[in-house]
DNA sequence: TCTTCGGTCCGAGATATGTGAACGGTGACG
DNA sequence: CGTCACCGTTCACATATCTCGGACCGAAGA
């Protein structure tokens, strides 16, 4: 019996479910995601961030502005515009980005409130869309510092999409990106949370309660398809004097059910099945 | 005497400036690119799409999905979001777009019309920001189909930044992607180009008529920096019905260049310099 | 002028990559 | 119900390719 296969450099833990992987392609994955946290990267400075040799680093970095990933200005070298290119066809493709998109600018139009359409990819909430409504408050809340992508359990849009999927699925996100706190109303653990999800399914749709930010409420519901797979799901936030009594419990939940609803049958429409 | 060192595939022609690459990652971006172009790839499909041996290809896969740039749905491979997220980092991180979108908001309300940012890279036209005023007809006109990446010789914005690029780079550019049309109106000959581009140094801001789409019409004048390097452009586009007479030749060009002026000092001040 | 530091280039050796062939599962079709 | 065809997956091997250290070069600063 060959024990031998065993022997495998995987920092233990990690599941070994491994179809052999290409090294270089995963170094050039850390090289632009490196050069993505520092904004931008000279030779010398990538090798020390990833303990490359100089050449190696050097190598790197030219392949990918070969290829056009990466962009050199003023000497270093800086992440290209092909990225968001590509990232916008990703988005236009997007049924639920399509159909959404509409819907959510009407809500953001009636309720003045921030509106988004979120997704779910490896277990993290990818924002699609989102508008400003006009009373919106605070410029800076996530204008200077959009997150495009985030933790699923502490948004209502990410609750919506966690309360819908599979168990087991919800359970391997918890254990690889754990439930990190951002205030003192964050759920971080994993039983608050299965029992929160279980009340999003009774409810229909998901609160947040200042779990993400002090003082921000926000409502969201998921978008399913006719099998009753979550694909995404709908959202309004705004500041809790805002988000209260009635509007908070009842005229904005239906509000968003209705939008929800308008665009499940655009996709189901659309879904040449 | 080693000859066998000349051995190289580059397909002949390639000026030989080779810093050396990493071929491996370069099949990746080709892999990347023929997943774009498809839309959605299997296996198979892609080992014929790029003349790769079936495990080939399906190593290659494997690597980007597990770097998260693909994503496996419904059995076949896609561009993943984090194109998306990552592309959105770079917009955003782009002080032409920080300090341009207030006044391209602006523009598009008073105007009614498609109004634009564009910067370039590797020598084409990448649209930073987009809205479309209130007036603006047809949904489809770039609402299917957005082009985030355009040449530059057939839009006003395009054009408004080869003027005040150097020269030398406006030849490069146009020997390696060349002038194809897109209408009978388009310029495709180089010395026509570079009368034109004189024309707009001229008159400080570029003019499209019918160039890129039968009908509509656009103005776009560079965004410079105080070195009088080119950054971008500003532009508003729209059917030549709307675009006539005093409106086309002085409210909006005047209009337009006074929001590139903010733009340029919004820049300026904020360049720590 | 000398030193330092960053980017560029090279040869050699280790090893990661590309490949063809074989396997197993699934759906189509007779 | 059995067979075929197709697709994704895996393996072991031969070799092309990557990584690395070290040397070079030019610029900036002391």
């Amino acid at each position: 019996m060959w024990v031998e296969a065993f022997e495998w450099n995987m920092t233990a833990g990690d599941t070994d479910d491994s179809p052999r992987t290409l090294k270089t392609v995963s170094v050039a994955a850390d090289v632009v995601e490196a050069v993505r946290e520092h904004g931008s990267v000279g030779v010398t400075e990538l090798a020390d961030l990833l303990d490359l040799s100089k050449s190696t680093a050097y190598i790197h970095l030219k392949t990918l502005e070969k290829n056009g990933f990466l962009v050199q200005r003023d000497g270093e070298y800086e992440i290209a515009f092909k990225f968001f290119v590509i990232g916008e066809y990703a988005r236009h493709r997007s049924p639920l980005y399509r159909y959404g998109k509409p819907e959510v600018d009407e809500l953001a139009e009636e309720t003045g409130q921030y509106t988004h359409i979120v997704t779910e990819e490896n277990g993290f909430g990818i924002n699609l869309y989102q508008v400003k409504g006009e009373t919106s408050i605070s410029d800076d809340y996530q204008s200077e510092k959009p997150q495009h992508r985030d933790h699923l359990h502490y948004t209502a849009s990410g609750k919506a999409i966690l309360a819908y999927l599979p168990r087991d699925r919800v359970e391997e996100i918890v254990e690889s990106h754990g439930l990190p706190a951002r205030t003192d109303n964050t759920i971080t653990n994993p039983d608050d949370l299965f029992a929160e999800l279980e009340a999003i399914r009774e409810r229909g749709y998901a609160y947040n309660d200042g779990e993400e930010i002090e003082g921000f409420r926000a409502i969201g519901a998921p978008i399913r398809n006719p099998k009753g797979e979550v694909l995404g799901s709908l959202s309004v936030s705004g500041p809790a004097s805002f988000m209260r009594d009635e509007r908070f419990h009842e005229d904005l939940p239906e509000r968003i059910t209705r939008a929800v609803n308008v665009i499940e049958v655009s996709l189901n429409m659309n879904s040449h099945a």
